[in-house]
DNA sequence: CAGTATCCCGGGCGATACTG
DNA sequence: CAGTATCGCCCGGGATACTG
């Protein structure tokens, strides 16, 4: 972490993974992590509810999980107001918002290549079916 | 799909993600995938054996799970030779190959930034823990 | 070589119910 | 409101062994 190694290099020394951005995947595209990300960063701060109506099929447990991780791994800021009732919110922290680019990049691939993506399921299903 | 709504828009339309790129994610960053696309966009077109040599975790029963997924979404090219013994070569396609740009862009990500969670995770964990 | 065929297991996830 | 607490299930994934 201290040297200046190029990424191939780093890649070959992880012949585990052989795969550099294999960390990252880890961290920021696990199961419903896109979701949240993209809502706090669209909708801005938000409380538990909120998200959990925006995010329909989410189960309270799971939410909180995923916004645990998501807190420790610097992505979010969580705040807790002590009243009565109860306020916590969250938002989202400049770590998180670095990744606005990334899935900019990965909104635009999707829309110009979703459909071939499609296609080229539709292809491989009708030709191993005869 | 026709028409040029936002994504925000979007994103609202479909509540259950509430995140356009969840379809995107789903394909590209589902297990494995990322070390497999990497090595054969990287180290060019392959056999199972030196993928599985590269991969060095990866069953050979997964490892064509993955090569199956990714061939029928198109992402990469399986080149099958009738000879004795059989041989096969995998080659990244050229919808594979169009996430180039979008994998860099996570390395680069990564190099600034995974420090930074590192340094949040630590912090996390000794403040939890006093 | 390039895969299948089984068996099996852990844990992530969901559903439901409950609390300060 | 903002979560915990429990239970249980499913199935993706690993290990191992076998085939054309």
């Amino acid at each position: 972490m201290a040297d200046n190694t190029t990424w191939t290099a780093l890649a070959s020394a992880d012949p585990e993974h052989a795969c550099p951005i294999s960390p990252v995947v880890d961290i920021v595209f696990s199961r419903w992590t896109t979701p949240i990300l993209w809502t706090l960063n669209a909708d801005g701060r938000q409380r538990f509810v909120e998200l959990q109506r925006r995010i329909t099929t989410i189960t309270p447990k799971v939410l909180t999980q995923r916004l645990r991780q998501l807190e420790r791994d610097g992505m979010i800021v969580r705040t807790y107001y002590p009243e009565v009732p109860p306020r916590v919110e969250y938002e989202i922290s400049e770590l998180g918002r670095s990744l606005a680019p990334l899935f900019a990049h990965l909104a635009e691939w999707a829309t110009t290549n979703l459909d071939k993506v499609e296609h080229a399921r539709n292809d491989y299903d009708t030709d191993s079916a005869q």
